[in-house]
DNA sequence: ATGCCTATACCGTCCAGTCGGACGGTATTC
DNA sequence: GAATACCGTCCGACTGGACGGTATAGGCAT
């Protein structure tokens, strides 16, 4: 059954079992024998993959980082102008529609660090101190941005740990009232908001 | 040693022993014989208060619920008309001066239910749906609300998991930045904001 | 002496990680 | 173009330790 070159499809699949086992199970379930049988392979076959667990968490939170940077520069396509990075921030965290995007393997990754070894976070520390960088100097009020950016991320928290979930049509209103708040913070310049998101 | 009485008292320290095991070590190595050895029990001392580790961490979250309450309640005497109750939930989870409060037991005690047995939240999950209504029915508009307390969340998680944690000055400007939202959010009324809720 | 509190010793389970090897492609050699 | 050596992939049994929980006995205050 092994076949030479295989590796990497396998190894995808391992991942998207372990988060799977996160969102289904829970972090404490995450364990090698779990992830083993739900993605049919022996835990032999996981630790030829995964040298441990927190490699396999290691990866598990790169898949986060690098899924996240990808959406993030797609919505930059879309945005210009003062307060262009923290759209994009935002809509790389939410759908217009209220929808939360790229939950389970950004919420797997990060409840499973956070529960195993929180010192696996570190690569995501690394990169969100960048994101930060970029709110501050993204042309607007940086309070606004840093504003924005919580905002996003206080969604996200309630809605992994399913606490005050609010309903769609709210959080798509919520939405709109935050992006709103990326164009009143721009400094004032002819306030030309002609072309749409 | 064991003095008549004294349950209670070692009941909280077992408690604050858990959290700050915690937040020095991280959930994954909350364990009975951590616990006792910080607290200077041994493990049978320890599961005399709490049958078992689950009803350990279920205490955690209570006290994490009844701190915040009090904090609410307290932040809520000196605010009225529309809004207030968001500002009080607003001043609960942050200082003006844009200091985390409550951050060590409360973490700790939510991170330890993720990472051990996220049923366990249950009790916070339910006060959390009041809040949410309250924010709802605080006479501004609810998007706004839910906006304050998501930012909210969103700052708290930013500090515990150490992902983009901002200069006081920024969070104070940002909590200072929230409060107005709770003003502006009003209804168009005389905007006499005498009388209370 | 009674009841609350704590210690010691112990058990069973779970789990990360190790190890030797099997199986099947792939490259090499002739 | 076979025979052979080699490597990537995966398996399955095992181990050592950690950890939750139990049972039991002892101590202190009233």
């Amino acid at each position: 059954m092994p076949v030479r070159g295989s590796g990497q499809a396998t190894r995808r699949s391992v991942l998207d079992a372990a988060a799977a086992l996160v969102a289904t199970e829970g972090a404490a379930k995450l364990t090698l024998d779990a992830v083993a049988e739900r993605v049919g392979l022996s835990k032999g076959g996981i630790l030829h993959h995964f040298a441990t667990k927190d490699s396999l968490i290691a990866a598990m939170i790169e898949d986060v980082v690098s899924q996240f940077e990808g959406d993030l520069a797609r919505h930059m396509q879309g945005e210009n102008g003062p307060g262009s990075f923290a759209r994009a921030f935002l809509r790389a965290c939410l759908d217009p529609d209220g929808a939360l995007t790229r939950t389970l393997r950004v919420s797997a990754g990060i409840l499973a660090a956070v529960a195993i070894n929180s010192q696996l976070l570190a690569p995501l520390r690394r990169r969100y101190d960048d994101w930060r960088q970029r709110l501050e100097d993204d042309g607007i009020d940086p309070a606004i941005a840093e504003l924005v950016r919580s905002a996003a991320d206080g969604l996200w928290l309630g809605n992994v740990l399913e606490l005050g979930v609010a309903s769609m049509a709210l959080r798509k209103r919520v939405f709109a009232k935050l992006i709103e708040l990326t164009h009143l913070g721009a400094p004032s310049r002819p306030a030309g908001e002609s072309q749409a998101l």
